[in-house]
DNA sequence: CTTGACTTTTGAACATGTTCAGTTTAGTAT
DNA sequence: ATACTAAACTGAACATGTTCAAAAGTCAAG
């Protein structure tokens, strides 16, 4: 769960935090407990400024909206989850133990945050919205959570079309996987089991689709849907 | 697009149009309009109410909120899809030209929508959320989904776990087509050539899983698919 | 026609996200 | 120390979704 030290350690560079940093983690700080506690609309802009001992003018010289500070949260998961993941991998694990990994620890690192993850999601019908995820202005994100299944994946042996299309299945499942754990009504333990069964189904598929039997009848198949995925700009 | 008169020819019961309905269809023609013009955030209640020549309070009389006209602007989407696939079912086509029909009635019904189509997806990630497309209170709608892509697939002949699985499929994909349109700067163009292709790749894993080759391959993971969706209520 | 119950309409008032012109504070150059 | 600048902060004012008590309209029964 968030933890503002593990925030504020997340700063690359290694200069002293500013007052305006503080400030800012401060902020964050306090609206994410809100949050959690009343759910995002029902906490107020008025309520944050006030829990943290300031004008609300304050909170929007930090933060350009209450949605930009979920905003913020993401982007912390974010980093935090590719840390984690970075580090599991730093030792030699199968690839259905990293792939497990990868999974679980997003979980993990958004348990609790049902009440305002949900957020994030809002604006994913409206291409023009600084905070849709399918939007050009989260390219960068989006880039992050693919690299993110690129170092899970490793250099595992799969042929060339299959090593290009599996990241972005694996970061399209997890984004099912935050889905389903949004309508979660046991904390994520449903999600979780999901999630494993869900991978477990996969490498199945991956055992087959490399079996030398199948592989000639796939091969074709999974060239179109590079193709296509490419022509249609669903992939780089 | 969106025609009055077949909304109000949507109607069940034959009974006469109340003076409360045509109030209501009022609204939902001139706020549809002006969210069509300026967006659905750039329009306010006060300018739908102007434009009607009534208080804002008429207004609210006749819709919950704001986000619940185009809820009902959704519903007639849905509904003159389901009509429009059941009449091109009524003479004999092919399972291709089935789909094609049943993906590209449902992108000409919402084009010149995507201003306010993309209301719809924004709480998709808080399950308690009257509009949550996944949430309980939506289920009826996305089971009236479901059944025009039963409609679609008619009786054709392919095995039961195919038969069970791919009208939820065909929703999904829909889904994503409709979430792709949304992004769509070519008016839908794009959107209705990545449909098309889409299905014609789907024929061909169709057609191969149907081959007695692979059909003993893939039968297993098609039962562990199924029962990990009914599982995790992803299908009943 | 009158009454009473129900529906429809009204618009002022409220809640809350956001803005912004002005004020205070902090840091720096002289 | 002083003056200057940029950053941080303030809170009243604004915009807009929503509510609600009261008023107006509708209509069937007596």
């Amino acid at each position: 769960m968030f933890n503002l030290n593990a925030f504020k350690n997340q700063s690359t560079s290694d200069a002293p935090l500013s007052k305006a940093d503080l400030t800012k983690a401060k902020i964050l700080e306090e609206a994410l407990k809100l949050f959690r506690e009343k759910g995002f609309d029902a906490t107020t802009m008025r309520d944050i400024a006030a829990t943290c001992d300031m004008a609300v003018g304050t909170a929007y010289h930090h933060f350009e909206s209450k949605e930009a500070i979920v905003s913020a949260y993401y982007n912390w998961v974010q980093v935090e989850h590719l840390r984690q993941v970075t580090e599991y991998n730093r030792s030699k694990h199968s690839l259905k133990q990293r792939l497990e990994q990868a999974f679980q620890s997003k979980l993990d690192i958004v348990a609790g945050d049902q009440k305002l993850l949900g957020v994030i999601m809002r604006y994913i019908g409206e291409s023009e919205h600084p905070l849709s995820i399918f939007g050009s202005k989260t390219k960068e994100l989006r880039d992050e959570g693919l690299q993110i299944f690129k170092i899970a994946l490793g250099n595992e042996a799969m042929s060339t079309d299959l090593r290009e299309l599996t990241p972005m299945v694996l970061w399209t499942l997890h984004m099912g996987m935050l889905l389903y754990f949004l309508h979660d009504k046991t904390q994520g333990e449903r999600t979780s089991k999901l999630g494993n069964q869900t991978l477990e189904l996969l490498l199945q598929v991956f055992g087959m689709v490399g079996s030398p039997l199948v592989q000639p009848l796939i091969k074709p198949v999974l060239g179109k849907v590079k193709k296509l995925l490419k022509t249609y700009d669903l992939m780089d």
